[in-house]
DNA sequence: AACTTCCACAACCGCAAGGGA
DNA sequence: ATCCCTTGCGGTTGTGGAAGT
């Protein structure tokens, strides 16, 4: 016995919808609701099931919704609250007034994602990419490693032509435009694509050879991890910027940047379970000062060091926004 | 101008949770 | 306690338009 479908998909149209149908549909539910979206479609004269209709008004039709560009402070949102509680779409679009799951969704997939990725910044975690690195070379025996590294070199080097290629098409376009003052732009030669891929693999390498740089159950440090390794190199991230932050300027947007603390997603012990326990009070204090100012900042930590020199590229190289 | 690729957004799918009978 | 239905959610796919070749 199969699953019941929602609706006899014989009869009901799919795709997109048609004004007529928006009309039809917004205009059933302002007289009667929105009980029982089985019956709605019968009852408005649509011949669509009642979750592609419940998806409709959710999604698009609703009154309150707001359509257009996400803002700064909408992105900061989202990303400030998708460290702490990964792909909780929904939960993150409840903060956003005006915001559907399906928005926030799509947001952080064309684009947000992409951005952290052009910063070295890994999505899901919120860590750098040397970080996780780190991490990993801190866990495994060097033999491991060195072939996980070899590994990962391979998929690393694809993406990094990707976006380095990418950047070269944008170093060429903002010829004819005023040069920003936060960035700098890399030559177009590829033989310096390939130096930096090259620099990144020795460094790597490096790394993993040295293993007493990379002390064992270290948990992240932010503040470490952004004064060294982004601030020690990238003039994007000033140093005395205590906590973590995604600020537009941080993606070469124009307009002042709003620091927040990433203090609530530290190290490897940070869970989905205890990001999770804390949301709740962050949430409430994401409008006012970060009342647990630093508490997730751990001292001693030197991973960084040797993580710093991990992605030993230039400044811009990791903070542009390459994609 | 024609074709291809990329991107953003809309829509769909299937699973899980919640609630009433 | 169990079943069934509805709703909510997150992942994935489809589609139209923009950008590039």
């Amino acid at each position: 016995m199969g699953r019941i479908p929602c609706c006899e998909k014989d009869n009901v149209k799919r795709g997109q919808w048609t004004p007529e149908e928006d009309n039809k549909l917004s205009s059933y539910i302002a007289q009667h609701g929105t009980r029982n979206w089985r019956l709605i479609p019968k009852n408005a004269g649509l011949q669509r099931c009642g979750k592609s209709c419940r998806l409709r008004w959710t999604n698009y039709l609703r009154p309150d919704l707001k359509h257009g560009q996400f803002t700064d402070a909408e992105e900061q949102t989202i990303m400030k609250l998708h460290s702490v509680v990964g792909n909780r779409w929904s939960l993150i679009a409840a903060q956003l007034p005006g915001r559907t799951d399906n928005d926030v969704k799509n947001h952080w997939n064309t684009k947000l994602k992409k951005r952290l990725s052009g910063m070295g910044i890994d999505p899901v975690t919120h860590k750098p990419f040397s970080h996780l690195m780190a991490e990993i070379a801190t866990t495994l025996a060097p033999p491991q490693v060195a072939n996980l590294a070899e590994a990962a070199l391979g998929c690393f080097k694809d993406e990094m032509l990707h976006l380095l290629t990418k950047k070269r098409i944008d170093f060429q376009l903002q010829q004819s435009a005023p040069m920003n003052t936060n960035t700098t732009y890399m030559t177009s030669k590829s033989e310096e694509n390939d130096n930096a891929i090259e620099k990144i693999k020795l460094n790597l390498s490096r790394a993993i050879q040295e293993p007493e740089m990379l002390p064992s159950n270290k948990p992240w440090d932010p503040t470490r991890a952004i004064s060294t390794n982004f601030a020690g190199t990238c003039s994007a991230f000033p140093a005395s910027v205590t906590g973590f932050q995604y600020g537009s300027s941080s993606f070469g947007h124009d307009g002042a940047a709003s620091p927040w603390s990433q203090s609530m997603c530290t190290g490897s012990t940070c869970t989905a379970g205890e990001q999770q326990d804390q949301l709740h009070e962050k949430v409430e204090d994401e409008n006012g000062e970060e009342s647990e100012g630093g508490k997730g900042m751990r001292n001693g930590s030197t991973i960084f060091n040797a993580d710093c020199v991990l992605w030993d590229l230039p400044a811009d190289d990791l903070m542009n926004p390459m994609v």
